[in-house]
DNA sequence: GCAAACAATATGAAATTTCATATAACTGGG
DNA sequence: CCCAGTTATATGAAATTTCATATTGTTTGC
């Protein structure tokens, strides 16, 4: 075990070796569900806002819009979502969730939230309190960051470029 | 942005994407450099300790043996690392930075610790003093409970009740 | 109301990654 | 010593992922 060395403590290490480790677990669970993690992602997105964009899949995902569309292809094959028109711009492609989709994206929801609360019980309650308040401040600088490579530190959330999902809001 | 939904909040989602995000300047310099991802995460492991076994070098890089090796392959076809026999045991292969290797993954180190500190100046001070030591012990805590998986982490014993629980063991 | 620029999605081909398994070497029990 | 079990690495074949780009639709500037 690397106990001592630049690696262990480097803190792009420790982000993707927690990320990785903590979502071992649960992912296991997923493919047994018979999905794989990508269309797992996909499915809780679409549970937070029915009728989603491809590429807007894409980024929360945290992968490229050429690799969503065949994933999507995917699932729609397997019914668990259907392609729609969007009727304000003809360009996009929004995804829905079938009924069976919803099925079972409701319960592996459920059981991501039971998972979560599983991992954040190992903490202590300390740094349980403030593991997720940390972690959004970051993300938050981080997608500034990168919205506005220029200047270090944008707090105005600019961002709003970005287009919501659709339908998300109600 | 992503509002209110279970997504923007769940904590395998901040992880991942804090991860790759904070991740992705640096790995665009990486690529600059003329190496990708998973070899950058080679030398930084060699730089630690040179002589690795392939195992232990996927366990660090976070993926599986067989890519490993073959990322290994390409690496010692560019010059960069070399394979050399275990005096203690003949399956292993443990892999070695050559002289251009070594100038290379020293260069990058160096280059990571300035993005790191970088990354650690976006947070408020007290939150940067508390990052590290956090996913640390996240880690530790994960590592403990793939290593015994009835153990460690759970007091009620009530495990074995519920095959589907998302954390138990899947 | 057209042309250029931009944006969203799809797709072929190349490269990578995974999965299952082969091969070789170590370990401990008889 | 030999056997069965286990560990370390490698590899063929299938599946996935990436890259570059095609296609279609929208926006902007004139």
């Amino acid at each position: 075990m690397a106990q001592k060395g630049f690696v262990s403590s480097y803190l792009l290490y420790l982000l993707a070796a927690v990320s990785d480790r903590a979502s071992a677990q649960f992912h296991a669970h997923v493919r047994k569900a018979g999905i794989r993690v990508p269309e797992w992602r996909v499915l809780a997105c679409l549970v937070d806002g029915d009728g989603a964009m491809i590429t807007e899949l894409a980024r929360l995902a945290l992968m490229e819009q050429s690799r969503m569309t065949r994933i999507i292809d995917q699932m729609e094959a397997r019914g668990l979502v259907r392609r729609g028109a969007d009727a304000q711009d003809g360009r996009r492609v929004l995804v829905h969730l079938t009924d069976a989709g919803r099925v079972l994206a409701e319960r592996l929801v459920a059981d991501a939230r039971a998972h979560e609360a599983e991992v954040l019980a190992a903490l202590d309650p300390a740094d349980a309190a403030r593991i997720r308040p940390l972690l959004s401040a970051l993300l938050a600088r981080l997608e500034a960051e990168a919205a506005s490579p220029g200047g270090a530190g944008r707090r105005d959330g600019a961002a709003a470029a970005t287009p919501e999902m659709p339908g998300a809001g109600g």
